[in-house]
RNA sequence: GGGCGCGUAGCUCAAGGGCAGAGCACCGUGCUGAUAACGCGGGGGCUGAUGGUUCGAAUCCAUCCGCGCCCA
């Protein structure tokens, strides 16, 4: 008789195979057929709020490995928060505004910004981003993240970009909004301001100059008549804007003789300027260059002071080690600038002519001018040294001219203003930083930020709600004028600012504040597109949807701490002198194997599309939980296969579950206490486990949950309980005691299985709920999050000692394995002689050999303990396949043992 | 160049002054009633480098190297 059809196999139609790519198009599907996002929301109304408030993703393109992992991340903290019983709306949200998109749009135009319809071009930027939002948004949707999908933010909507007006208003009626001059790169042939990624770099012919800045207070430093800083610069026409000469702190300077005048340079400079003069130098004195701050020169052109100011940012391979610094002509010259309070002087307009500031060489072209100015300082004695050079230099993307460095005025938030820097501070200190370092990265950027400039001199963002009065000129910005445009733009969005006249745009009748006049021109500045994203806490939280405010959580890359999180943290304290979140979570970045970041270039980026085509995203959700993302995360094919392999223990432990509870019924649960011990054990177990993952859970160790959850399924499990149970479920009597003990214990840990892993494993933790055959929910997210209950831990340590036996004894059976005396563990008689007190602990145990697995074990008193191994001499049962003495004994059933004989009678399988 | 962080087995991670461990991968092997599954066993390390403190350092200190984020 074939006794395989009368053993109890596991049966289920859940898959060994998961097919992943196939299958979970129809697990969204039912998602979204059932609309769990709404059925999981109206399941936890009215209990407590948990506001994750989604950072928004830049619309221009498809997301990427770091977008995706964002997006997961974010996906599993509001899943098992919402099985907590929270109540976690989720609203997703895109960047829209801004340079790339605009900058993509006049590269496909191949225009210039003088040489489009503003209102055109913002109309293709507007259809632009928002193309990418909804690839994105269907992209986010595939990864099986749950939010509210139909109704996300776009900060180029008109309530947004009007909540962008009033928060702007507000801080500047407040006083945090100021007017200066800021250096910006500017090209001349086509007289407009340039963004970093509208600058390409050629190779130029230049001046070289080295120059001469006269000594006029030496500040007691006993420098002599006649001293000279010595700069060298190759653009002439900056002297004019000089306004200080930088010099590094921990460099030696040295002055020199040189033709009756003394020259100070860096000392490791001399040889080279002796070389460039063909002559040598003789050095008289020695100076640290923090000694020299504080020194005042005279401008080599003009009847202006230029102080010596010290930075790191001195070069100590090229020029003199003393740097010319005009703040109104470079980035760093202007930082510089302004730590040090150096006037910022811009004498050039757009067309890159000098203005009457410069008077001498007014309306001048200012590359044209560098041969003048160099010719008058040769006459006024201040040139020292006069070449060219050819060397890298920024031009313009579209007329492919060199571009200059101008100042614009432009509009500022000041981050002294009202204590806002030290609100800021207090703030972080009360935020809870996820790593704790975050704090400290954060807090040193808020200290040491400066001002925050917030113009742009672009056509895709939201205008900057100012007038400046025609008669004087006054900059105007009041309650009336902000609530006018708010209600403008809020009704028909910012481009209202480009189609409407001053007049129409400000209230009627309106009158300068000032002086009374009557005619106004408006702002044509953008704001910055951070400052878009900085308002999200007030338009998506307060204004629009009425939700909890300040958030519970931001959860971004920890490049944000530099973005977004500083500046919602500014507008936030700048307005309600509060942070706009309770705990700020940080990941690191997707990198690949060798932990190098993902470039073009290098050839080593991977997407998302990639991963999802040849795995699923099932897998790329498990990925993001598979390292410790709060740093660095690699990606490769070799973790890929790994993180398959984790999911295939995951999934087959699932279907073993399942395929054993096939016949169970939920009022054939045992009860606790009636349980053969072995089984409280695994329920032991599994209240460890969900101890732990839930733990892990509120820590945001999700690395933690994931091989606490596999280590459960393939050592607790897999090799121990679940291959113990075989026997028991497989060949004992269908409705016996044996069988549904056990399946009583596997239909817990199959239930709180499945909801412990439903955050991560969303797809398949919903796939295998599907299958359970009894009484359920409609979805494994409908759930309540598992109770937390003290786990045994009398009955897990008198169990962790047997494995320490159990560990000896299956060694021992491999070395008869080896030795090819057994094959199946089946084949074994095990004889374990010890001492009393072990002695007693192993017979306390029923039938010991099921839990080794093996047909016999022999318990024997001895002084010395020793583990024996041995072939048994009984037969094998074919039903069981286990080893009994009285197998042969029944003549009606000669291969079979007792218990098999009773089964296969009362459970019918013979007639 | 500066700030923050990271560096332990091929991979992902433990051990935070006292014999460097786990899981996977790899190799060997058993089973054929979880079968593209499951069990058992094994090999594998100058703990990024150098120097120092210490009876003793992966661990504490210093310098350097490599990588990432931010800034210049």
């Amino acid at each position: 008789m074939d006794y395989s059809k009368t053993v109890y196999l596991p049966k289920t139609d859940f898959p060994m195979k998961a097919n992943l790519n196939q299958r979970e198009p129809e697990i969204l599907n039912f998602w979204y057929r059932i609309n769990i996002y709404e059925k999981i929301l109206k399941k936890n109304k009215g209990k407590p709020y948990f506001i994750l408030h989604d950072g928004p993703p830049y619309a221009n393109g498809h997301i990427h490995l770091g977008t995706a992992l964002n997006k997961i991340l974010k996906d599993i903290v509001i899943k098992y928060k919402s099985l907590r019983g929270f109540y976690t709306p989720f609203k997703p949200g895109w960047d829209c505004h801004g340079m790339p998109i605009e900058h993509q749009i006049f590269k496909e135009l191949n225009k210039k910004k003088n040489e489009v319809d503003p209102v055109e071009l913002r109309k293709k930027a507007k259809a632009f981003a928002e193309k990418f939002a909804q690839i994105q948004k269907e992209e986010f949707k595939r990864l099986g993240v749950f939010g509210d999908w139909e109704n996300p933010y776009l900060t180029l909507s008109p309530s947004y970009e009007a909540d962008i007006i009033k928060t702007f208003g507000e801080l500047a009626i407040s006083g945090y909004i100021y007017q200066t001059y800021k250096p910006i790169f500017w090209c001349i042939n086509c007289e407009t301001a340039l963004a970093e990624a509208e600058i390409e770099y050629y190779e130029k012919k230049s001046p070289s100059i080295f120059v001469k800045f006269k000594v006029i207070d030496d500040k007691g430093k006993n420098f002599d008549e006649n001293s000279y800083f010595l700069i060298w610069t190759t653009t002439p026409w900056t002297l004019p804007g000089n306004t200080g000469i930088m010099v590094h702190p921990e460099f030696k300077y040295v002055l020199v003789e040189f033709e009756n005048e003394r020259i100070l340079i860096a000392e490791n400079r001399k040889e080279e300027i002796e070389k460039i003069i063909g002559k040598n130098l003789l050095s008289l004195k020695y100076f640290y260059g923090k000694e020299l701050e504080g020194i005042l020169c005279k401008n080599p052109l003009l009847d202006r002071e230029s102080k010596v100011v010290l930075s790191e940012f001195v070069s100590k391979d090229e020029g003199t080690g003393c740097v010319h610094t005009a703040p109104g002509h470079g980035e760093e010259d202007y930082y510089v600038g302004i730590k040090n309070k150096l006037p910022v002087f811009s004498p050039v307009n757009e067309r890159g002519e000098f203005t009457e500031e410069v008077e001498e060489f007014k309306g001048i072209n200012v590359f044209k001018a560098d041969p003048l100015i160099i010719e008058k300082l040769k006459k006024n004695g201040n040139l020292f040294s006069s070449g060219e050079i050819i060397h890298s230099y920024p031009h313009c993307w579209r007329c492919k001219k060199p571009v200059i460095y101008r100042s614009t005025k432009q509009w500022f938030l000041k981050i002294d203003h009202n204590n806002l820097r030290e609100n800021m501070l207090e703030e972080i200190k009360k935020v809870k930083w996820i790593p704790p370092e975050g704090e400290n990265r954060i807090s040193s950027m808020v200290s040491q930020r400066p001002d925050w400039c917030l113009s742009r001199q672009r056509l895709w963002g939201v205008f900057i709600p100012v007038f400046y009065c025609k008669s004087c000129e006054n900059a105007i910005i009041t309650k009336e004028t902000i609530e006018n445009i708010y209600n403008l733009v809020k009704e028909h969005g910012s481009d209202i600012w480009l189609k409407k006249s001053e007049e129409e745009l400000l209230p009627a009748g309106f009158s300068c504040p000032y002086c009374n006049g009557k005619k106004f021109k408006k702002e044509m500045d953008i704001l910055d597109v951070w400052f878009d994203s900085g308002v999200s806490h007030i338009a998506v939280l307060k204004n629009e949807n009425d939700l909890p405010w300040p958030s519970d959580l931001y959860l971004e890359g920890s490049d944000q701490h530099r973005g977004w999180f500083q500046t919602s943290l500014i507008t936030s304290c700048g307005i309600f002198k509060k942070a706009p979140y309770r705990s700020v979570l940080t990941h690191g970045f997707v990198v690949d194997g060798y932990g190098r970041k993902m470039s073009k270039s290098l050839g080593n980026v991977i997407t998302p599309d990639e991963i999802i085509k040849k795995y699923g995203a099932e897998i790329l959700r498990l990925w993001t939980v598979f390292e410790n993302y709060q740093e660095d995360i690699r990606i490769s094919d070799e973790i890929i296969k790994n993180v398959v392999n984790g999911y295939r223990v995951i999934r087959n432990t699932i279907r073993f579950l399942l395929g054993n509870l096939y016949d169970f019924k939920k009022d054939q649960e045992i009860a606790y206490e009636d349980l053969f011990e072995v089984d409280k054990w695994a329920i032991e177990r599994l209240k460890f486990l969900k101890r732990k993952v839930t733990e892990y859970y509120e820590n945001f160790a999700f690395n933690k949950v994931f091989e606490e959850i596999y280590n459960y399924c393939n050592i607790t499990l897999s090799s121990f309980y679940l291959d113990y149970l075989k026997d028991r479920l497989y060949t004992y009597s269908k409705n016996s005691f044996e069988r549904k003990s056990a399946q009583t214990v596997l239909y817990k840990i199959l239930l709180n299985l499945l909801i412990l892993i439903s955050p991560i494993l969303s797809f398949t933790a919903e796939e295998g709920y599907q299958f359970i055959p009894f009484e359920k929910n409609e979805s494994v997210f409908l759930e309540d999050w598992p109770e937390i209950e003290e786990e045994d831990k009398n009955l897990l340590d008198r169990w962790n000692k047997f494995f320490e036996v159990r560990k000896i004894v299956l060694k021992k059976i491999e070395e008869k394995r080896e030795e090819k005396i057994i094959g199946s563990s089946l084949e074994c008689k095990v004889i374990i002689k010890c001492e009393k007190e072990l002695y007693e602990f192993l017979k306390s145990f029923y039938k010991i050999q099921t839990l080794f697995i093996v047909s016999e074990v022999e318990i024997i008193e001895s002084d010395k303990f020793e583990v024996i191994v041995e072939k048994t001499r009984n037969k094998k049962c074919q039903r069981c396949w286990i080893y009994f003495p009285e197998v042969g004994k029944n003549d009606e059933f000669p291969d079979l043992c007792e218990k098999c004989i009773n089964v296969i009678k009362t459970d019918n399988f013979i007639s």
